[in-house]
DNA sequence: CTATTAATTGAAATTGAATTTCAAAATCAA
DNA sequence: TTGATTTTGAAATTCAATTTCAATTAATAG
């Protein structure tokens, strides 16, 4: 069993929660599409699978991923919620190319550290940060 | 006539829309609040001035402050757009407390500096940035 | 000033994603 | 296996965002 699994097992168990096959289903998937998906877009490749699923089930199970932190809500700029995994992953930042719709990730401790000054100056306690540029990627400025 | 309503009548002339009392009505009261007003925060006061005036129009007047320059849509992290004065106010990002809701603008150059870095180390052309820090203000950490 | 034309308005309808409801089905502990 | 409890999927609902449309208004030409 993968360490997402082992701590989402972990986490229903804890909650009085049960491991049922659809979240199973959906985690496994969710983890291997390592892509900012929507509710819906994971519904649609889910769906391939067992296509007895409903979207429904889909967005409680995101949820639940994220609550146990392996999942996390992000926003692209355009208007839903997508959600990226989170457990194993660093945190980051997102370069995103308004014309191909291609992001990349990317992190600077420099940058980080400069926003926690930031914080500081205005006596600020920072629990979560995002940044997002917008613009174009190598291929597309072309 | 301030500089934000010159460019307005201007922006319309050019693309011939009309000026209508609406929009003088909408303009007037979106730079003297300045908050980061949803649509509905917006229509709520101007209905006070103008108990006539519909949300679509004040839906349809902020897109053509925005396409002016003169607003700009900002994400606070809740599920709405909100709306921002721009013409006038330099970029800057914010602190958001997740408790009572202030929000603090601030800039940090090199922050800004290090962001350039960053996309050109990926080759990525900027156009625009976001960045938002979620925490709690000074008031509410005690 | 008045008529004409084109844009604008507000109410109501529509959209689209997010979320909830509910009865039937599935999980799991005993 | 049983029985209590949770979960599921379809459909309904919510809520902001957006569009539609007939009536109104602004700008311009005469």
């Amino acid at each position: 069993m993968g360490k997402a699994t082992q701590i989402f097992t972990d986490f229903l168990k804890k909650k009085d929660l049960k491991l049922t096959r659809q979240r199973q289903e959906i985690l496994k998937i969710f983890l291997k599409t390592d892509k900012h998906l929507s509710v819906e877009d994971l519904y649609h490749i889910v769906k391939k699978k067992d296509t007895s699923i409903g979207m429904a089930t889909v967005f409680r199970t995101l949820k639940l991923l994220c609550e146990s932190d392996i999942a996390k809500e992000v926003d692209l700029g355009d208007k839903r919620v997508r959600y990226e995994p989170k457990f194993g992953h660093e945190h980051h930042d997102h370069l995103i190319c308004t014309k191909c719709g291609k992001f990349i990730e990317a992190m600077d401790p420099e940058i980080e550290r400069l926003q926690e000054k930031l914080c500081k100056k205005f006596s600020f306690t920072a629990h979560r940060h995002r940044m997002e540029i917008f613009g174009l990627c190598k291929k597309c400025r072309k």
